[in-house]
DNA sequence: GGCGACCGCTTCCGTTCTGCAAGCGGTTGT
DNA sequence: ACAACCGCTTGCAGAACGGAAGCGGTCGCC
């Protein structure tokens, strides 16, 4: 089993917890898209996430403690799945590579909304949506701001405008 | 070539640029401990990368813009690798990464000493060093501060303490 | 000018990880 | 009872990884 550890360097050791291709996009959704199922978590994917390897990283960050799971009481087999604080103070640097993203990759102009949006709202509102998610996944008292609130409108205005930029062009041809 | 992106989400492109378990410890390597050349990059390595592995990730990343790559005077087959404007921009990110790994993950003291003081320094702090950094490898002027040496002192102190430590360790045996 | 150390980088090969499709046994709603 | 759905597993092919040896070229040195 290779989980012998490659280095102490603290950067080092977030890249082996977190640093491939999946983890980070599970957690982004169940951070940002409040997807707490096995199935959402699949079907929802906008990256097209396999099943065995959706499977695999919830183990994994089960394991690692950065995800808890509890079952659901409207259904037997159903688990949902809850952020640990770990995952939690991931806010900082989903916000950041966000920010990266849409300065030197080529990001779809309404996705990046929310990135936009959060890197102009600062650390003081990585906070608040850290406090929101506290009250979502740990039981925390409900925090006054809603971020998520803020970037779901942001996002849904962004992809109003879209969609009847769309619509124009779809007539214009 | 599965060069096609799963979707247009910043952080999603972001992962797919450097998510993976090596593209960022080059260049962490490069950026902080100034590493220019492939055999420097390669036995210097805390991490031990394989030389087929280094010589594909610096493939990638001069591809991807994030490095670049001008031959060295001082000997006709010797590359110099330098950082590109886009991988200066990913201090931030190494940064907090860094604060993460350090309070998430089984660091070690010595090597968490960068981290905490990165960390400590903010935003101010990680834009002197990007000016550094822009001094270092894009021909940009000398700026006032050197962040690089104020962690140099820091972790060198760190470091004379460890083994001021482990000595008396070794002598009580 | 010859020789050993070193240079960037490649090749080989066994292991692990990924991506895709199908499917399993159990649960739920009708 | 039955179909739809649930979390999750299995099988498999292709890609990525990790370790070691090695290639042709370059350098410093006597």
């Amino acid at each position: 089993m290779g989980e012998r550890r490659r280095s102490g360097c603290p950067i080092n050791l977030t890249l082996e917890m977190v640093g491939d291709r999946w983890s980070l996009i599970v957690i982004r959704d169940i951070m940002f898209g409040n997807r707490r199922h096995f199935r959402t978590l699949l079907n929802q994917s906008e990256e097209r996430i396999a099943s065995n390897v959706l499977a695999d990283r919830l183990r994994r960050l089960l394991a690692a403690g950065l995800l808890t799971r509890r079952s659901d009481p409207t259904h037997r087999q159903k688990g949902i799945y809850s952020l640990a604080e770990p995952a939690i103070q991931l806010v900082p640097l989903l916000a950041q590579m966000g920010s990266w993203g849409l300065r030197h990759a080529p990001a779809s102009e309404t996705l990046c909304v929310r990135a936009r949006l959060l890197e102009e709202g600062g650390p003081a509102m990585w906070r608040a949506f850290m406090d929101e998610l506290r009250h979502l996944h740990l039981d925390a008292p409900r925090p006054r701001r809603s971020v998520i609130g803020e970037l779901k409108t942001a996002f849904d205005a962004a992809a109003t405008a879209r969609d009847r930029h769309s619509d124009r062009a779809a007539r214009t041809e």
